[in-house]
DNA sequence: TAAATAGTGTCTGTAAGACAGTATAAA
DNA sequence: TTTATACTGTCTTACAGACACTATTTA
């Protein structure tokens, strides 16, 4: 209980806030599900101008009394019409785009999250329009990255996407947020090859992940030959990192 | 509202920006340099209120017509007197920080950005306070964040910055722009070391770096013992990574 | 049985870690 | 010379990559 304390209670409580200049703050999302052994993200079709009917990133205005990734979570609900309650997602930051001219309508930051989806590796999540737009849908990702598809910087953001997931997946388990709770090694390498664009050998793939996972000892019900084991992920470190094949 | 008569141009032409939350952005500095093999940052003592004598990380306000990163490169020279035109100066974005009360003033979102100052390993840059401080100085990185000292969420922006270097500095030349454009491998070596926190042996790393470096064929003037190469840094990532070792 | 998938064994080449040894300069 | 620093050689261990092999299930 200094004065100083004291006195800055005084002074904020006397505060106006001074000018400042007036940017719009929102909160996009670049969601990644897979399915089929190919990488998709979520993506809305512009309902209005500017870049009407062209395919979009979904996301909106953070709100006064809530943080980027809160509005992130809350936007995915809103836009996709996904249950969030029931699906496991995680979301983090990306990067904040802040180009003065990026938005022709405003000035418009967005702070870009990256937000991962469990599958079974089968079946993508139903995704349906929300207000702001005329549909919602999966795309595959590296035939949308060939074309500059996207309104706004969107295919940047995109990309960027895809890096850090890429590179953040050669050490550590965050592609088991693609999945289930458990799952099997295949599934696991499923992922990486979707997500990398690439195969890997299967046994040496089990070998290097086999410690960074923890084995829950139940077996999934295989359709034909011997039962996998079941996994959970880990928080540990990859050490030495996964190194995602260099392409030739 | 009848978006399908109107062309985009027309659409823009007419826009009157709707309702948007009132959030004011900011570009702030974790602003890097090594001396006497010892990372320092820059940090400003805060003029007012609140957190008024405490230290805090230099930036300020996005303005209407620049980028966050070019905020902060401008912030940079005003709160610390630095001329950039003399110094080389690495700048890239780090995260950003939109914790609705992270400032208890009014709703602000900071765009936190790494940037790293090319010293001789011996003298760091001459810096001063600009307006809004009443001083600004260089402090050791490693012993500030033992303890919880800095204004607002800096304390955890600051030690983002320091993961980010760590890392990026595993599987990228990025070390160097710590140093001048031509170095030798022990003033590099001392940059690890310095960031890092820790002690590499010298012979190993000089092997390891060896084919990331491009050898000017020129040679150091050295004080005592054989004179070292000086080499330019690459952008060619390191393949496998140079790992941090573990703290034990 | 055959077919399919899971997981392990094994060999080879590369590179990290430890550390000794050699080379090149200044005092 | 001595001393200091810069590099290189060498040995051991670890592990990635390639790929064959065995094990376990369904049909």
């Amino acid at each position: 209980m200094s004065p100083e304390a004291k006195s800055e209670k005084e002074f904020l409580a006397g505060y106006k806030p001074k000018d400042y200049p007036s940017i719009a703050l929102t909160a996009d999302l670049v969601v990644f599900a897979v399915t089929g052994a190919v990488l998709h993200t979520a993506l809305v079709r512009r309902g209005g101008h500017p870049f009407k009917d062209a395919l979009a990133l979904p996301g909106g205005f953070v709100g006064p009394q809530e943080s980027a990734e809160q509005a992130a979570h809350r936007k995915l609900a809103e836009e996709t019409g996904l249950d969030l309650g029931q699906l496991p997602v995680h979301i983090e930051q990306l990067a904040t785009y802040t180009e003065p001219d990026r938005d022709p309508r405003m000035r418009v930051a967005s702070v870009a999250h990256l937000a991962l989806l469990a599958t079974d590796g089968h079946t993508l999540p139903e995704i349906s329009a929300g207000t702001d737009a005329s549909a919602a849908a999966w795309h595959p990702v590296h035939e949308l990255l060939d074309s500059d598809a996207l309104a706004f910087d969107h295919t940047t953001i995109l990309r960027d996407g895809l890096d850090r997931l890429s590179g953040k997946m050669e050490y550590t388990t965050v592609a088991a947020r693609l999945l289930p709770a458990e799952f099997t090694m295949t599934q696991l390498r499923t992922v990486y090859e979707a997500v990398w664009n690439v195969t890997l050998p299967a046994g040496n793939f089990t070998r290097k992940m086999m410690p960074q996972l923890e084995d829950t000892g139940k077996k999934a019900r295989a359709a034909a030959g011997a039962p996998a084991a079941l996994f959970t992920a880990t928080d540990r470190h990859i050490h030495p990192p996964l190194a995602k094949p260099r392409v030739e």
